[in-house]
DNA sequence: CACTTTATGTCAGCCTTGTTGACTTTCCAA
DNA sequence: TTGGAAAGTCAACAAGGCTGACATAAAGTG
């Protein structure tokens, strides 16, 4: 151990030998490993409907909270409601998505799965937990706490609100 | 499959609670809110330089592996050559990466930083680590432990391999 | 009622970064 | 000497980000 890199200086206890330069690449290019892992199998299921990432953010958020808003939507994806605008279009189209509008706002659009939007999404997300499942289990119940504990630091204080909210709402 | 479907239905033991798909979605929507912090301090920096998250990409693992071969390189981040000699070409002609053909075989190229190409490495990978470091330390080192368990496991093998190269690695 | 704000949609145009395909040059190795 | 690997280049294209401008409808406000 020792130096490793450039910026180490000896550590006042041993506890803090996770804190160091190296370390903390090994765990920059795991996410980045990582990340292409957790995208891989939607990927390759999404190609097979002529869709991409955007699609599958904007199907797996409506499945989760049914109703949501454009605007809502627009601030968990953050991007432009240009850029969702164009996704949500194509999944509209293509009878994926249901936008009604609003009872009490009738400027809101509240957007559902269809039928044929439920499918896609089963597929997408059980392949995308196919692959979480077999790593939970493989890494156990512990690690798999401190994995979300790690997570949940990494997020941008707003992104927590979002996934926190998520939690909790039913 | 029994349980696991929709809904929750009792599992055999307590203990597998952590991989119901309630646990199993929120460990994914963690890793995408996740990733989204885990990208965002080193664009804002990219921004100001007019470079992209794949120049980030090509600066690290040229940092990380000094003369690699441009294949190397392709294996790692997993692009076309013609994407990633879009990218090598303007770091090139920008001063920030050195291009040497081998000793042994002509024709590879062995990539190197430039002092300027050192110089914004070190910014951005500050600033990645400065929040990784957070994170880390919010978390604790058991925490850590379970995260990088966690991320290994969801990579493909190929990535594994590549990962753990790069453990051993120097 | 008039005015403003909000939510949404849309058009046009731009950028980055990925793709495929075709082709050339260099040069190692059988 | 010839085949093929490594690298680079050119062209064309697509997804999915972005900005800016503008339209519409509905809600809110004075």
């Amino acid at each position: 151990m020792s130096d490793r890199g450039t910026g180490q200086t000896p550590v006042s206890g041993e506890t803090l030998l996770f804190l160091t330069d190296d370390q903390l690449r090994r765990g920059i290019e795991a996410m980045f490993f990582a990340y292409r892992g957790f995208t891989a199998d939607p990927d390759r299921i999404l190609q097979e409907y002529s869709y991409g990432r955007a699609h599958h953010r904007a199907v797996h958020f409506i499945k989760r909270s049914p109703g949501t808003t454009v605007n809502n939507l627009l601030n968990i994806l953050g991007v432009t409601k240009q850029s969702l605008n164009r996704v949500l279009r194509a999944l509209i189209e293509d009878g994926l998505v249901e936008s009604r509008v609003g009872k009490q706002d009738r400027r809101e659009r509240h957007l559902y799965l269809t039928e044929a939007g439920q499918e896609l999404e089963k597929e997408l997300s059980e392949a995308q937990r196919g692959r979480m499942r077999a790593a939970y289990r493989d890494a156990g119940p512990e690690a798999v706490a401190g994995f979300r504990q790690v997570l949940e630091q990494i997020m941008d204080p707003e992104m927590r609100r979002h996934f926190q909210t998520f939690k909790e709402g039913s």
